[in-house]
DNA sequence: GATGAATGAGAGTTCATTCAT
DNA sequence: AATGAATGAACTCTCATTCAT
């Protein structure tokens, strides 16, 4: 009946930086236990009531599509500068965040299972369609390759991610697996 | 207080019957429900109690790497008669496994945090080395491509599997996928 | 960070005016949703946070007695001309209410766990007591009848409410009652 | 992850006892504590674990039912015999019945609010038809008395149960209600 | 050897209460 | 004085595992 006994209330001005806790602590978590890691464990590492996590983030799809939106808010910096080089950071950065999130594959799994509607990808296409046409006229990739290949391409380098038989084996094989797709 | 309400106690004999019951069950409620459905639900789908679901398969693993051995028993059908023509036989199974059995991504995520010693991928390199000679000397694929290439290009064909928006759309995709890839 | 987002805090002023809209809002959503709502929804119906919710009301019980001596506010007025006709109409807002505040039978269930030294009934008696002489003389009910008696009838009446199978039966069926009962 | 400590398993054959001794704590425990006490709580009077509970009746109100059942059930023998006194038989049981179950009535606003095709009331009903026409050519009760009006009758019972000021009171006021009934 | 009910730890969710702003 | 986010205990439900029959 009884509240708080650890913890102080540090009042609504924590909101954000809880927000930002959680999010920091479900990236750390997922990657290390899983998606389908206990939202408890994510609580207590963000330091925060299980309360307040399901405050900001009513299911665990909530939270793990905000990290995703934190990614592509990266990715949208890599596209910055709209020069011929910016397919090239934007495939960089796409390999690299598959790389640290392999949780993120589950949680597409979760998602088509349980949101149908949600559109995901389409950001990202977006993305990639503002920065191929100069990659191409650079010649930095073939004139054939379509927007819709690189997300294709960045799909098969996750499925190489989470396939890897031990972490260690990742960078090799990925690095691998570029070298068989048509994308620098 | 008689033994059983329906079912009959059929003995030892029904042991391999109800083996192969829950391997169909399993294949099937996996792949409808996903990796992490209740084991109960295999087992009632299969048509068994639970606990012999358990003496057969101690552990969710046991039975997905029973599921996943089958699969290897069809690949090496496919490379048995050892011609230039077994790599493209095998990788068409191994494709087509690959859209089948969703679940075996989750799979080997789960094993690989379960079971970090499990070779898994060891029989099917196996399978690959013994067909890709014959196809690199009909030319069928590249002389530079090797074994490992194959496995490799099966996990990212899983990526794109798992990461599909929705089922009807895993098979263009996959296509396009294949297109990318120096396989036939 | 300023002070609220939203509102304006009006000061003092502000106490009197959230004093009423929490008692209507509770009024409202608990005959919606019944006794046990989440005293959040009622904040939020009422327009104000749940520390000022809780400030006036510090239980849930203190809030519906509120409610209740609203209740009785209203029959007190039905009984202010002390002619052979108050007890009629006494009687008729009773059950009217009853009709009307289905939450209140819970709340005297949850009064009666927590709070076992509340009088309640004793105002609704003493009013009864007021006019119920009255009544006698003027013939309208028995004088075997006490005052007792007619909060009894109320409280049966209740029960008729509150075990409705559907909230379209309750009138009939509490009609039908009322000509079980020696009142008007 | 280890299963039981302190209970044995008593396998298949205790799921019968199970069932008895869940009614008998429900019956016990609702009786004491009001219809929403924890589920938990029930299980720990019954002696079993919460799955047990959980697999005998899946939510609160399957519980609540199969009490209410056991109490049709004693209806049922009161009306066996169906003489002149049957009905004041059935009636006896349902006021005492009224007064053992005060959960009773929460249980009835839980139904409407979640179950609202739910019969209920028909078996009562037909119970009461049985019984009513020789109790009135006996001269026991009106002939203009239906047997909704009983059924209405008990209900009205039931609303002065639930809002006794204290559990001493009740008998009595049970007793006045009964005076003011046309039944005996 | 098969059955399927029993077990109970733990996951997810809710919400009364507090309190910094 | 008002706000509404934070807190965390408590509750319900699930399901892997065991074991009497």
């Amino acid at each position: 009946m009884t509240t708080g006994a650890g913890r102080v209330n540090r009042g609504p001005a924590a909101a954000s930086d809880n927000r930002q806790a959680i999010l920091r602590a479900a990236r750390a978590v997922m990657a290390e236990r899983g998606y389908r890691v206990p939202l408890s464990a994510i609580a207590r590492e963000a330091g925060v009531g299980q309360g307040v996590l399901y405050r900001h983030f009513p299911t665990r799809l909530d939270l793990a599509f905000a990290v995703f939106e934190e990614n592509v808010a990266e990715l949208e910096a890599a596209v910055a500068p709209a020069d011929g080089e910016a397919l090239g950071r934007l495939w960089d950065r796409l390999v690299q965040q598959a790389m640290e999130t392999t949780a993120f594959v589950e949680m597409v799994v979760d998602a088509r299972r349980n949101l149908p509607e949600y559109d995901g990808g389409d950001r990202l296409l977006a993305l990639v369609e503002r920065a191929l046409p100069a990659a191409q006229q650079a010649g930095r990739v073939e004139h054939s390759l379509t927007a819709s290949d690189v997300v294709l391409a960045w799909r098969m380098v996750f499925g190489v991610v989470v396939t890897a038989p031990d972490p260690d084996s990742v960078r090799a094989a990925v690095q691998r697996a570029r070298s068989l797709l048509p994308l620098p």
